[in-house]
DNA sequence: AAAAATATGTAGCAATCACTACATTTATTT
DNA sequence: AAATAAATGTAGTGATTGCTACATATTTTT
């Protein structure tokens, strides 16, 4: 075979572990897809093998057993937001519209990873079993609470802000609202008896808790 | 057996239907604790009868299936949750101790009944799957919030509170804050590297969500 | 007291569960 | 090209699942 062909212009003909990480990668998706739908006793391991376009065995292989997926599916899902996280950069020197941000981010990335919310919840359904054990996750620290933290003190130098308002009861409070109208949706719809998820619902939702994190912070709301 | 003696003296021997509802309730009480413990797959029939010190048989003979067991589990919490707010009867004259006495009734109910809050985010795992079929469900209407539209008009009455706040969206910041705080426990303590269980943090985030709401419905916080 | 209705106990069914022994294929190294 | 290692496929294991047939006990009505 020729080296340099390969090299520059084949894409494909995966070198060496790309089968590996194929296999692996897919499973690893199916099992968030499958437990985030049904459950950890519910999603069975064929389920998800079956989802993964795989067989049962290939999750032994590569996993171990169903706990460890489950454990990878977790750690993998604290990853993600820890990365999401990072990437919201934004202009810390005006902070209104950072907090806007901010709350816009942690609304949307909940709307498009339900996953998230549901693997969170199955995770304290086991009593946070697994992430007291994971020494990764103890590493996630939240970083936008540090971007929030900034927004904070800027708010503060140009006289925006109290000074007494903390920066990790202000992202909880965008958390909370967040996850709370997502996480219970198909309850809350219910018993309110309007549909919480059309696009006019959640962009009013947003609007209210922007309206109130801003009055929790601004000295003249 | 002295009839006197066994009338008197013992407290036992429940007479008539009186067995019924002895063991159709511990049946109830059992499916509540393990479903909100192991989650629907994970709470078997097994547990439940064990846990209810009776057998898989009678789960069948008074409820006819797991599945129509678990709903009336679900009802049954809606039903409590729907009465407690029921029996919260506050002086609404005084608006500004009102809101911080839903607040903590809100925060302690979640505390004393974390049972509620895992049922629920079972019901909403599962899509509402249940939820949607239940015409008694539908009827609870979170009767808290007309208590606090009124002390919002009060508050507006008096001067103190803004006239453009909505009721709904108030008690469903007050829910989602503590929901968010109670459902994530686990999960919360370990990214944020401290324990929010302690009697004092929970008390500290209970002051920071009175803060909050006041100041998003004061005129002059 | 007999009859009827209600409640409980026992044993087991077929289906599904997580998991594994063993063989085979595919890729990599020598 | 042979040897070695990595990856996949097949066919099962024993244990547990929700549920039921059938018998017995208890209570209520007649």
């Amino acid at each position: 075979m020729n080296f340099l062909f390969t090299q520059t212009l084949m894409p494909a003909k995966p070198p060496v572990s790309r089968a590996r990480d194929s296999t692996r990668n897919k499973l690893l998706k199916a099992a968030t897809r499958i437990f985030s739908r049904y459950g950890y006793d519910g999603g069975s391991v064929e389920k998800i093998s079956k989802s993964a376009k795989s067989v049962d065995r290939m999750i032994y292989y590569y996993f171990g057993s169903k706990e460890d997926l489950f454990i990878e599916v977790l750690e993998n899902a604290y990853r993600r937001m820890n990365d999401a996280e990072l990437k919201l950069k934004l202009n810390t020197s005006q902070p209104v519209e950072g907090l806007n941000e901010v709350i816009g981010f942690v609304l949307s990335y909940y709307r498009k990873n339900p996953e998230f919310i549901t693997l969170l919840n199955l995770e304290n359904l086991q009593r946070g079993k697994h992430i007291v054990k994971s020494q990764r996750a103890r590493d996630y620290s939240s970083p936008a609470i540090a971007t929030v933290s900034e927004l904070l003190q800027n708010g503060i130098a140009q006289g925006l802000f109290r000074a007494d308002v903390s920066a990790r009861n202000v992202y909880m409070l965008i958390m909370a609202t967040a996850y709370f109208y997502m996480s219970n949706r198909y309850t809350l719809s219910v018993f309110l008896g309007e549909n919480l998820q059309t696009p006019e619902a959640i962009a009013a939702w947003q609007s209210f808790i922007s309206t109130t994190v801003l009055r929790s912070v601004l000295i003249n709301p």
